[in-house]
RNA sequence: GCCCUCAUCGUCUAUCGGUUAGGACAGGGGAUUCUCAAUCCUCAAAGCGGGGUUCAACUCCCCGUGGGGGCACCA
């Protein structure tokens, strides 16, 4: 069997959203199963709508979740090909050679200015409720669509439809189905919202002469809240609000599959050549999938969770960096001494849910002036006598040895225990005058990471009444 | 309204005629613990309805019902 040639594209007429980067996602994980090629195309036929910066989010955004093109505009290490332009406001001379193929078969007609393609069979005019207006269908041999995916689809209705506006420009289905032609695509995975229009493509195909590529429907992604499909305006829709809030693009990729293909098993969490591996198109489910944004949280806590400690601390800058001066944190944690920062991020990462907590969950690190919570201040000091156990850790704690947690520990315990108290008679407390709230990370590793200056420092100047 | 399509726990899903219907997220309970998480154990939770086919249907067929999509000189 030939190359397997497979295509994403999209129309920069909106921000990106889930659903076009999982239709991204599959075609290019279908194209990395086969050792096919991954082609990106851009269909900005539609002037009015279209925008560059929509543009250089698709760039921007394919790029992140690592979905690399093989073909297409060239951006950095991805594109180029010899099918190219891959931008279809630079392919019109093509067009009107395919239309004037088409013309010449007699498959075509004017009316209103525009350019219509001509279906063959019985024709008979219905009032249609939805338009209402009355409209001709064409009867014909029924087209059947072998699909992939949800198998044998079969329509047997259909009307013509305008190929070129009466402003010159052709319109979606007939450039879609001619750079289909003319790139060689071998397979169209796309979103089930295209399902009914497939007819209207083979039918294309048909009166070009050319064969008809496989077509493979996958299921919409609906939103989780709410009846319909998740659009640009929903909630967790737009690819760059996860990049911008930190979110692991490989967890992100790794949820995305999930959404409508599984291995077969129990398995989940899996490298993304493992995928690729095990990917395959009749393995893609036949119904929509709800958005569920805590599942996707829980996979990007898996990840985070077992980056390595440099790539953990790489991570954390890049995205302390992304917030740049927008926020007070980001801007000290970004001036801290490189060692200090990768000790109170390692200190953190077994605590998060995701990067985006990182700014308010390591906040008093880079700075003495950080807020006192007051339910936290008001719950650390309900119990006991506070005030006594700060002193008593003040003076166990100028002599201790800072080296280790466990060093630390065992101050606080042999401290603890001369007075028949426990730890967690002084934990409290002592997280409060460290850091002002009463949730974070070990207690220990909090005073080795600040150091002894610091923790004295804080601890004398905390005041209990 | 017409056309297409789908249907297992709240959600994502496994099962491809014979299972105590399994897993994951979320939820309840417990263990662990210096807080909060994480982790471990545990509980609750599903075959849309009605007809067929078959010795046997979640699984195959039909009809309902419900969901989703489409019906542009948008893509």
């Amino acid at each position: 069997m030939s190359q397997v040639r497979v295509r994403f594209a999209p129309s920069p007429t909106g921000f990106f959203h889930i659903g076009s980067a999982r239709t991204a996602l599959f075609n290019w994980l279908y194209a990395r199963h086969t050792g096919g090629v991954f082609v990106l195309r851009i269909e900005d036929t539609d002037a009015a709508r279209n925008s560059e910066e929509f543009l250089r989010v698709i760039y921007a955004s394919l790029t992140w979740l690592g979905l690399n093109w093989d073909e297409g505009p060239t951006v950095g290490v991805c594109g180029g090909g010899a099918f190219g332009p891959y931008r279809q406001s630079e392919r019109a001379h093509l067009y009107r050679e395919y239309l004037e193929k088409l013309k010449a078969a007699g498959r075509t007609y004017e009316k209103d200015g525009a350019i219509w393609f001509k279906l063959l069979g019985e024709r008979h005019e219905v009032f249609d409720e939805h338009r209402k207006k009355t409209v001709v269908k064409v009867k014909n041999a029924p087209a059947v669509i072998d699909d992939r995916i949800r198998g044998r689809v079969e329509r047997t209705e259909d009307e013509d439809f305008v190929i070129v506006r009466s402003d010159g420009n052709p319109v979606f289905h007939f450039v879609n189905v001619v750079d289909d032609i003319a790139m060689q695509i071998t397979h169209v995975i796309r979103g089930e919202d295209h399902l009914s229009n497939t007819s209207k493509h083979v039918e294309l195909f048909q009166a070009f002469g050319a064969p008809v590529p496989a077509y493979a429907h996958i299921p919409l992604i609906l939103k989780q809240n709410g009846p319909g499909k998740m659009s640009k305006r929903d909630q967790g829709a737009l690819i760059e609000e996860y990049q911008r809030r930190g979110l692991l693009p490989e967890a992100l990729v790794n949820f995305l599959c999930l959404l409508g293909w599984n291995p077969g098993d129990d398995r989940e969490k899996m490298p993304i050549a493992e995928i690729i591996r095990l990917f395959d198109l009749p393995g893609v489910n036949q119904s929509n999938a709800r958005f569920d944004e805590k599942k996707l949280a829980h996979m990007n806590m898996a990840y985070l969770l077992e980056l390595s400690a440099d790539e953990f601390v790489r991570r954390a800058r890049e995205f302390f960096t992304r917030l740049g001066g927008e926020n007070a944190t980001a801007k000290l944690a970004l001036a801290a001494d490189p060692a200090f920062f990768r000790a109170v991020m390692l200190l953190s990462q077994p605590k998060l849910k995701g990067l985006e907590e990182l700014p308010a969950y390591t906040a008093y690190f880079f700075t003495e002036d950080f807020p006192v919570d007051a339910k936290a201040r008001e719950k650390a000091l309900a119990k006991g006598d506070p005030a006594a156990r700060l002193r008593e850790l003040t003076a166990a704690l100028a002599t201790a040895d800072f080296a280790s947690d466990t060093a630390i520990e065992e101050t606080i315990k042999v401290l603890a225990a001369a007075r028949s108290l426990a730890f967690g008679d002084y934990q409290p407390v002592a997280r409060l005058a460290l850091s002002g709230t009463n949730v974070g990370p070990p207690i220990t590793g909090m005073m080795r990471v600040l150091g002894r200056d610091r923790v004295l420092a804080r601890l004398g100047r905390f005041v209990v009444g």
